[in-house]
DNA sequence: ACCCAGGGTCATA
DNA sequence: TATGACCATGGG
């Protein structure tokens, strides 16, 4: 059976289970970008909360965070945890985004060299930088997370210690270059972590048992 | 009281 | 290149 089979008939599996998943939630593909570099190693409750203050205080876009201070910032995103090295990052971002000219200017990159400028900047890695490229600039890239490596990892399909290249290159090349596709399927594997499926251990939806 | 959450950087060997 | 310390809040 192909690496291309299997992953489609997990995805269809937790697709049943689940459901559609709205993600990203957020208003906006800059709020997304925001929300991706608060969410680092912190629960989404956290970072809501962060993201409501930045709201209130009307500095949820490029102009309010490039004037604002390191500390003022620091004390609106406070919920989101390791907020001096959130804030350090969050500036770093605004002011590349800035430079590099908003949306209109960085759309014109392709895949490859969005990705590597964006991983240029202080603070996004990977991960991040994938989230953003993915769901605000609606490019096709697969994204790793700790619950990726789990599921694949439980399912016997991957090692578990490969790196994230590795994985990034074996979901791409294995799957058809699909937007809706990725960005479903990595909610879909986040929402199988965080609530464990409740359905019998019978369930043939659910190839998985919850992860020890 | 402990554990972890939608990671990443930096110093050290 | 690879491991470890560090960052910090809030919910279970």
């Amino acid at each position: 059976m192909s690496h291309q089979s299997v992953l489609l008939e997990i995805y269809r599996r937790l697709n049943e289970c689940y459901g559609p998943q709205h993600w990203w939630p957020a208003d906006s593909p800059f709020e997304i970008m925001v929300g991706a570099i608060l969410t680092q190693n912190t629960a989404w409750t956290n970072v809501e909360k962060a993201i409501n203050n930045l709201k209130d205080a009307k500095a949820l876009n490029v102009h309010v965070l490039i004037e604002l201070s390191e500390e003022n910032l620091a004390k609106l995103i406070r919920p989101s945890g390791y907020f001096n090295v959130k804030s350090k990052r969050l500036k770093h971002f605004v002011s590349w985004f800035e430079t590099a000219g908003r949306f209109n200017g960085l759309k014109k990159l392709n895949n490859e060299m969005l990705r590597k400028r964006l991983l240029d900047v202080n603070g996004i890695g990977p991960e991040t930088a994938d989230d953003i490229l993915l769901y605000a600039f609606e490019r096709p890239v697969f994204v790793i997370d700790a619950y990726t490596r789990r599921l694949f990892k439980t399912l016997g399909l991957i090692d578990g210690t490969e790196s994230y290249e590795t994985l990034r290159r074996f979901f791409e090349s294995s799957l058809v270059s699909d937007v809706g596709l990725f960005k479903a399927y990595h909610a879909l594997i986040v929402r199988h972590a965080k609530e464990k499926c409740t359905h019998e251990s019978s369930c043939l939806h659910c190839m998985v048992e919850s992860p020890l």
